[in-house]
RNA sequence: GUGGUUGUAGCUCAGUUGGUUAGAGCAUCAGAUUGUGAUUCUGAGGGUCGUGGGUUCGAGCCCCAUCAUCCACCCCA
């Protein structure tokens, strides 16, 4: 049979493998920095634990896990009644009751109900690790890709909030992406459309403001339409899309937009806290902004404060995090009142980013620091041992495993980015030395084969 | 889920209105060179043209289906 992947996913060489590395460890150390814990949860979740989570189209595009032992004789009855339920768009748990995991905060929640009594709280939790959808794949979009989430649980303070903003500003500033950090709330949202026709249409109003940037305001306009919004309505979300400014001058003029309705304010209080918080320590450091964006709204049905998006500057790609506020997440499975906050990085579109703009450190390749080369049994064998001893001395050591033309041993070198080569012939041998070779600057010295370890201190 | 694009050697790609035995560069291997590389020269291997059907005397090329790719929409990291 000819090999292939399934739509969507990838492999990994060496090289990828050590530029994802770069930006995970990245992302751990601020994670860690500010105190979060690490967890990791089984990829398969009950089918259960994550429908009706993500809203209609996130249940479509959960991959589905077939159940073993469809082909029981015994039980083929109630599995052709199951199939036809399935046919009709239901799930059921004769066919299927496992399922990918779609994201990484749903099972977060999952294990902060089941452990409540164990954690403490507030608990403060990172985790990274891959999530699937059943997506179809375009540019930046997988069907296999890796989130890194931090997220806190039980604790209202927005201390919380504003400290997930600063570990966004923080690992992109190491990643040295230039980003925009866009925030709003959910709250703010929630009261356009109460001013707007009431709660039901909230759905409606924010997925057509969301395409603001990409749209335009005519087609917006026409989306409201459509969703049967007065012209008055509409003009009301008008002027809320046409808010400029500061972050200062866009507080005021919501204020006075929405200055009847309460929980808008208190979305608006919020939203201050937090910009306080931040530019407290705005002197020390930032580069990337962290700007209000009202047309900001997110799909995630369970956030209901602030929500964060982030996106590359100069460059054409999809955001690469996001996250919010949800104030009772674990309710859904039996524990309420727990609030939570959390952001997630997407590591995929990270990394197609960094390609885009080039922007990887130069050193990152370097695995092997030194080639022994092969030029004999018994020179092989001298190699062999001295190896060993640079091995010991932390230095990262292959022979090559045939004694091949010298030509093909450099050219492995080369290709495997080695810097240094240690030729040790009959006459080393004898003489009970080494030649060592930089194999950048094509310079060398023999020197006593007892030295080598000092040689490379 | 909807629409479009592409699929030929390990890689990047040529391949004329359908016409003998499908090509190039790079890479690989062997030799020129029996201890010093990224250079040069010579030679070799490698393809059921994504897969399955169909039209035709004849298909890499035309038609249908299918799979994969990239891209856009929906939605999202």
């Amino acid at each position: 049979m000819k090999p292939s992947l399934p739509q969507g996913t990838r492999d990994f060489s060496a090289d990828i493998i050590r530029r994802r590395r770069f930006i995970l460890d990245t992302i751990k150390d601020v994670f860690e920095l500010y105190g979060f814990e690490p967890l990791e949860t089984p990829a398969l979740e009950n089918l259960e634990t994550l429908m009706g989570k993500y809203g209609d189209e996130g249940d479509k595009l959960i991959f589905k896990i077939l159940n073993n032992g469809l082909d029981n004789p015994l039980k083929k009855e109630e599995i052709q009644k199951g199939f036809n339920k399935i046919l009709e768009g239901k799930n059921e748990k004769n066919i299927t009751e496992r399922a990918l995991r779609y994201d990484l905060t749903i099972p977060f929640a999952r294990y902060v109900s089941m452990n409540y009594g164990k954690l403490t709280m507030p608990y403060k939790r990172y985790q990274m690790q891959s999530v699937w959808r059943a997506d179809r794949p375009q540019k930046g979009r997988y069907r296999e890709f890796y989130q890194c989430d931090a997220d806190v649980a039980g604790t209202n303070s927005l201390i919380s909030d504003a400290e997930l903003a600063l570990i966004y500003q923080q690992v992109f500033r190491r990643l040295k992406i230039d980003v925009d950090i866009k925030i709003n709330s959910r709250k703010i949202l929630a009261a356009l459309a109460e001013v707007c026709g009431g709660s039901d249409k909230m759905s409606a109003i924010t997925v057509a403001i969301d395409k603001l940037d990409k749209i335009g305001i005519e087609k917006v306009k026409e989306e409201l339409i459509e969703n049967n919004l007065s012209v008055q309505q509409i003009s009301v979300i008008e002027s809320y899309l046409q808010i400029g400014g500061s972050n200062d001058e866009k507080l005021t003029k919501i204020t006075t937009l929405l200055n009847n309705v309460e929980t808008g304010q208190k979305g608006i209080e919020e939203l201050k806290i937090i910009l306080n918080y931040i530019n407290e320590v705005a002197g020390q450091s930032s580069t990337s902004s962290i700007n209000i964006d009202f047309t900001l709204a997110r799909g995630l049905n369970y956030y209901t404060g602030i929500i964060y998006e982030v996106k590359a500057k100069n460059i054409e790609m999809g955001s690469i995090g996001g996250g919010g506020r949800y104030d009772d997440l674990t309710g859904l499975f039996g524990l309420p009142n727990i609030p939570g906050v959390g952001i997630s990085f997407g590591v995929d579109r990270i990394y197609d980013v960094m390609t885009e703009l080039n922007i990887f450190p130069e050193d990152i390749n370097k695995s092997t620091t030194v080639l022994f080369f092969n030029l004999g049994e018994k020179e092989s064998t001298v190699a062999f041992k001295e190896m060993q001893v640079l091995r010991n001395n932390g230095i990262s050591c292959e022979l090559f495993y045939e004694n091949a033309k010298l030509d093909k041993q450099f050219k492995y070198a080369s290709k495997k980015n080695i810097p240094f080569a240690i030729i040790i012939g009959s006459n080393e041998v004898e003489q009970k030395t080494c030649i060592v070779r930089d194999l950048l600057k094509a310079e060398q010295q023999t020197i006593p084969v007892d030295n080598l370890s000092s040689y490379f201190r």
